[in-house]
RNA sequence: GCCGACGUAGCUCAACUGGUAGAGCAUCGCUCUUGUAAAGCGGAGGUUGCCGGUUCAAGUCCGGCCGUCGGCUCCA
């Protein structure tokens, strides 16, 4: 008897019966055999989804498998990282008896694992010297991790017996999801592979899941579908990164958790490399450079709201500018509307009911008001007031509304989640027949936007939420009409579904900060709602009232976040169009101030952004600060420029670029701004 | 809002177990008149986030509040 699988380049191998992917390994060659971590079962084709492993399980006849090992990347490194959550585990049960565990899954760049501590114990990251050290001995230890299936009842009774009720909510779930018909899968955390059923169990709808699967590494036994390393020993190093709090089950109304966040590679020089990373994005952080490059500061007084410096109120200024032109040549009028509206407005929009804890409100001579935290409501307001002809559609009113949301205290985050900010915000009233037009129009300029800043965008499709107003049949139509458009212009997109606005779908633009943190930029909507809601209509060519179909879009988002996220992007160096300062004059010394502001009197003649350093100080240190400015160009000027009428260019990080004309130099510039300006059509 | 940590001069940070706050940079003044990443000297600058408590004595210990940071939940 024997088994026969096949391996990744197709070629046949014969085990015996009974053979484990470790013999596999070993059948291949001794070396794959010491680095064998788990094996890959089945392969990515006929919607079969290969399946990691255990090296310890025997093989099915016929497979096709691959050995994974430390070589085989993200795969590999989240094999190890949730070896490492088990170890956490296994070190914290030793060290605060009576401690709960719950789940402790990989996630992107590390893992995690959730407890609840005894009466009265909290965890600091102080604690972390002494988990390390019972982690390492884990480690060191060399542990194995063992593998068990175990009846649904006796799993239970243990954790029962253990007082470890998470675990054993996390079986009843496992139990009733597969009574539900639901896969087992998805009634884990939903996070990782912590909680899943042993596999092989039936998890097929209606059927009963009758084991579950349980690791063990030393003293340490856990709940969990696998797979894991052969050993503690691959986890070549770790580090214990932050703690915090997080709620059971992802529920505010659950348990808050003690939340333990580490990270684990390889090797150290893994490890040191991502700790290296991680600093150096902190230098990048927009707070941080907000503040040294003198763009806008915060203050006690208002949280949540930037004070933007002369210099961040130019980019700010650059930006509006940007979507204003784009707006103007795309058809877009803007309008301005109020910033406090009567409760009446916002219990029509349906915000009062749903976002009213969110909002800044006030009362006025007995009068309930609202500040505005966002432009629809009053858009379709003044749209209302006016009466409209088919033959003025679309309508495309543009605002770059100034919003206040009452965000909880413990979300705001710099420039990224304010609650004061602005939105280059646009609403579009248009007929049925027009919306797919609209929606191409709205996806063209939001990459010619995007265009101009050379990120790397995400786009998704978000769905109809559990609450929201409007029939099914209008949330149909306007997620057909969404995906129809992003499928037109042939565009990748993710379906995020139940996250779209209560009154329509919605196309989200994501994008990464510099420590990986997802953020939402701009966005594009279709609502069929809200022009119900506030009874507005057109009169069609039939001499009827019509409804008018409305898009809401965004493409910055808002101006805060989108500052603060491109600030990141370039480290601080924005490109030349938004550069606060475009170039400063240095005078070599202060007897060459006259020339030195006859320079720059030129480069403001030519409406260009420039500063003047006349000060009685070394070249030397001139430089200095205008490069940790991050200026683009810094004009050296003495006795041999002033003599030949000319300036000495340096650029930033670009160096010595010679002496030119300040014609010359000027003209550089005109041409690099008019190249920057020229790319969105 | 919830969990944890933190809050000292404009910025970055010191101040042993409680003993009366200090440095660098920046700012200001003077000297130097400078050629591609920091000239020299001097001065000024703090009710240690706010309020209360313990103590002979609080930056340090305790409580409350405010804010910030890291997460969680939320995000029209």
């Amino acid at each position: 008897m024997s088994v026969t699988v096949t391996l990744p380049d197709g070629k046949p191998l014969e085990l015996p019966d009974g053979a484990t992917g470790a013999d596999a390994a070993a059948a291949i060659g001794p070396g794959l055999a010491r680095a064998a971590l788990a094996i890959e079962v089945g392969q990515a084709k006929d919607g079969e989804v290969p399946q990691l492993r255990d090296l310890a399980r025997s093989l099915p006849d016929g497979a096709h498998i691959a050995i994974l090992t430390k070589d085989d990347g993200p795969k590999a490194l989240e094999l190890i990282r949730h070896d490492a959550a088990h170890v956490l585990a296994a070190a914290v049960m030793e060290l605060y008896p009576g401690v709960k565990i719950s789940i402790g899954p990989p996630i992107t760049d590390g893992f995690y694992y959730d407890f609840e501590f005894p009466g009265g114990v909290t965890i600091s990251e102080a604690d972390f010297p002494k988990i390390e050290e019972r982690m390492r001995a884990h480690v060191k230890a060399a542990e194995a991790f063992v593998r068990e299936e175990v009846p649904v009842e006796r799993a239970r009774e243990r954790f029962l017996s253990e007082r470890q009720d998470y675990k054993v909510e996390l079986i009843d779930d496992l139990v009733r999801g597969a009574a539900h018909g639901r896969s087992a899968a998805a009634v884990g955390d939903g996070a990782g592979s912590e909680g899943g059923a042993g596999r092989g169990t039936a998890t097929e709808a209606g059927n009963p899941i009758t084991s579950v699967s349980l690791y063990t590494n030393g003293p340490f036994t856990d709940l969990c579908r696998g797979p894991h390393a052969p050993s503690t020993k691959t986890i070549g190093a770790f580090k214990l990164s932050s703690v915090a709090g997080a709620y059971w089950r992802g529920d505010s109304n659950r348990t808050m958790l003690t939340r333990i966040y580490g990270t684990a590679f390889f090797s150290k020089a893994e490890l040191d490399e991502h700790l290296e990373r991680i600093e150096q994005a902190r230098a990048r952080d927009h707070r941080k450079l907000g503040r040294e490059l003198g763009l806008f500061v915060f203050s006690d007084l208002s949280p949540g709201a930037a004070f933007w410096l002369p210099a961040g109120t130019i980019v700010w200024n650059e930006l509006v500018a940007l979507s204003r032109r784009m707006g103007r040549e795309r058809g877009y009028t803007e309008v301005k509307t109020p910033q406090i509206f009567d409760a009446e407005l916002w219990k029509t929009s349906g915000h009062w009911g749903k976002f009213r804890e969110h909002m800044f409100t006030l009362e006025v001579e007995g009068r309930e008001m609202g500040v505005k935290p966002m432009n629809c409501p009053g858009h379709l307001h003044l749209f209302a007031m006016q009466r409209h002809s088919y033959r003025e559609l679309p309508v495309r009113y543009s605002e770059p509304g100034l919003l206040h949301r009452n965000e909880a205290s413990g979300v705001l985050h710099g420039l990224l989640r304010v609650r004061h900010f602005a939105q280059d915000d646009a609403h579009i009233f248009c007929t049925e027949e027009q919306v797919q037009d609209e929606l191409a129009g709205c996806l063209e300029m939001l990459f010619d936007t995007y265009a101009m800043f050379d990120f790397d965008v995400r786009l998704e499709l978000s769905t109809r939420p559990q609450v929201r107003s409007g029939s099914d049949e209008m949330w149909d139509r306007a997620e057909d009409h969404l995906a129809k458009a992003l499928e037109a212009r042939g565009l990748h997109y993710e379906l995020n579904p139940g996250d779209g606005a209560f009154y329509g779908p919605k196309i989200d633009i994501h994008i990464t900060d510099s420590l990986a943190r997802s953020w939402q930029l701009g966005t594009v909507q279709i609502d069929y709602s809200m022009p119900e809601r506030f009874g507005v209509t057109y009169t069609g060519a039939d001499n009827a009232e019509h409804q008018p179909v409305m898009i809401h879009r965004a493409l910055f988002g808002s101006y805060e976040r989108f500052i603060g996220i491109m600030l990141e992007h370039y480290a601080g160096e924005l490109p030349l169009w938004l550069a606060p300062v475009q170039a400063i004059v240095l005078a070599v010394s202060d007897r060459f101030g006259d020339y030195a502001s006859e320079v720059r009197d030129a480069l403001l003649a030519r409406e260009l952004r420039v500063e003047l350093d006349a000060r009685s100080e070394s070249i030397a240190r001139k430089i200095r600060e205008a490069e940790l400015r991050k200026l683009p160009y810094m004009l050296v000027v003495g006795e041999r420029e002033r003599a030949e009428r000319t300036v000495s260019v340096r650029a930033h990080h670009g160096g010595d670029l010679g002496s030119m004309t300040v014609e010359a130099f000027t003209d550089r510039l005109s041409g690099e701004l008019s190249a920057s300006y020229s790319r969105p059509r």
